[in-house]
DNA sequence: TAAATAGTGTCTTTAAGACATTATCGC
DNA sequence: GCGATAATGTCTTAAAGACACTATTTA
């Protein structure tokens, strides 16, 4: 897990700088910073791990690492989520790039942010250090990442209802009162059981498998599955005035 | 407009590489590429600059640049733009950041593409080289350029119902036929007129301002504006299921 | 008054909100 | 049968779709 270089320096003042080849100024490197989501006991989680080293030492950080030539971000983000959670497959979707060069005491670091989304049923607490903290108690967090973890939280509330992204929260079949306790445990929202029901049938993006599920108690629950597993919008009217003929 | 060095490298196979003063690699540069809408002739167009150097000389490219140490990317967003367009406010939103190392044939370069609107108002074709294209009818664009245009068409026509993005490309007061005008040109759907105004009124996004513009015939139109000039969302019901008490 | 453009009224349709009811399991 | 959980039915309400109508200007 080592992070070249650039973990231990700018404790006191000397800054990482880079140049390129022609002699210009150049990023002294760029991170990428997985914001990593699971649904843990009902609530929304988010992956964090401890820093030992300045900046910010105590505090808690992204699980992320530095880019490097021989990869795409995507895998970058990828790459540390394996390495920090045993974790295959995840839902993966960029969320922004915070470039400002003060940002990191260390130097000019832009950051690329991306939004991953675990289901619970493959998550592991290993030798690692990493933990997870409900995302409405966050420990104190390094440099900005307290800012990336509340806009990671802000994509996921927004495309909730308007897309598939559910499909890496939920486990391959879910019952719908899963999914409304899922759907519940991120926007805060509560929702009426049979309206939940309703809507969520009606956005074409999940289907029923024709299997239950039997509890220790109650009738058996149907179980659902996501048509499809790639991002995906809903079908449910855009509610936006249009004529009919176009 | 000297874009430092990395212009005319690369035309044969040396590439542009750069390291920090702790021996890793490091991007070459980073570029910042805003993606510049305005309304021209009832129709969404984009501005573009001709490339007269490699890679992809001859084709068309967003009126990008290198980013410097000493600015934040929304302010090389903005400088470009001026040094391109001489307008001075813009509604200017992050898009995406395009950061693999092989999209760019000079070396390992990571774009971040801004969204940029203007008003049409605002508008000047001067004697820089930029020109404005239809989205619809783009030239051949430069590396990903296309891609990155698109996304950018995608992200507009996403908002603009939902938020005042509108507000980057009406002018301070406009009319609902020139709203009706300008939204049916990014969407590319047509709106029933008293729907269109009733659906734009009960947004929350705009308000009357109390006077008419006379058009050379016809009776005057009144003029709107938007409440906000800052990013703002509808205060429409967001048609999701929830219990009256949440 | 005719042409042109702006604005209103209202009926229909879609989908969410509320809530009562029925269904199916283990014990 | 009872408690517990799942699923259905349906009335109300909010907001979009369709379309007929009225209003105000210039020529």
């Amino acid at each position: 897990m080592s992070t070249p270089g650039l973990t231990s320096s700018a404790a006191g003042s000397s800054q990482v700088e880079a140049a390129n080849t022609e002699g210009y100024e150049a990023p002294a490197g760029i991170t990428v910073d997985p914001v990593v989501f699971a649904p843990r006991a009902g609530r929304l989680c988010v992956l964090l791990v401890p820093r030992h080293l300045p900046p910010d030492a105590g505090r808690w950080a992204l699980p992320g690492g530095f880019m490097s030539r021989h990869e795409a971000p995507e895998e970058t983000a990828q790459r540390k989520l394996t390495e920090k959670t045993a974790v295959g497959h995840v839902y993966l979707e960029q969320l922004a790039t915070y470039g400002s060069p003060h940002r990191d005491p260390r130097g000019w670091i832009p950051a690329i942010a991306y939004l991953a989304l675990i289901d619970s049923a493959v998550l592991r607490e290993d030798e690692t250090e990493a933990r997870w903290f409900p995302v409405d108690e966050l420990p104190p967090l390094a440099i900005d990442h307290e800012r990336i973890v509340h806009e990671g939280v802000e994509r996921l509330r927004g495309k909730l209802w308007y897309s598939n992204i559910a499909v890496g929260l939920l486990p391959e079949r879910f019952t719908l009162a899963q999914a409304r306790q899922l759907y519940e445990s991120i926007t805060g929202v509560r929702h009426e059981v049979s309206n939940f029901r309703r809507t969520l049938e009606q956005s074409g993006l999940i289907r029923a498998t024709g299997e239950v599920h039997q509890g220790p108690t109650g009738r058996p629950a149907r179980l659902y599955e996501f048509i499809e597993r790639t991002p995906s919008w809903s079908r449910r009217r855009s509610r936006i005035p249009a004529l009919a003929g176009s």
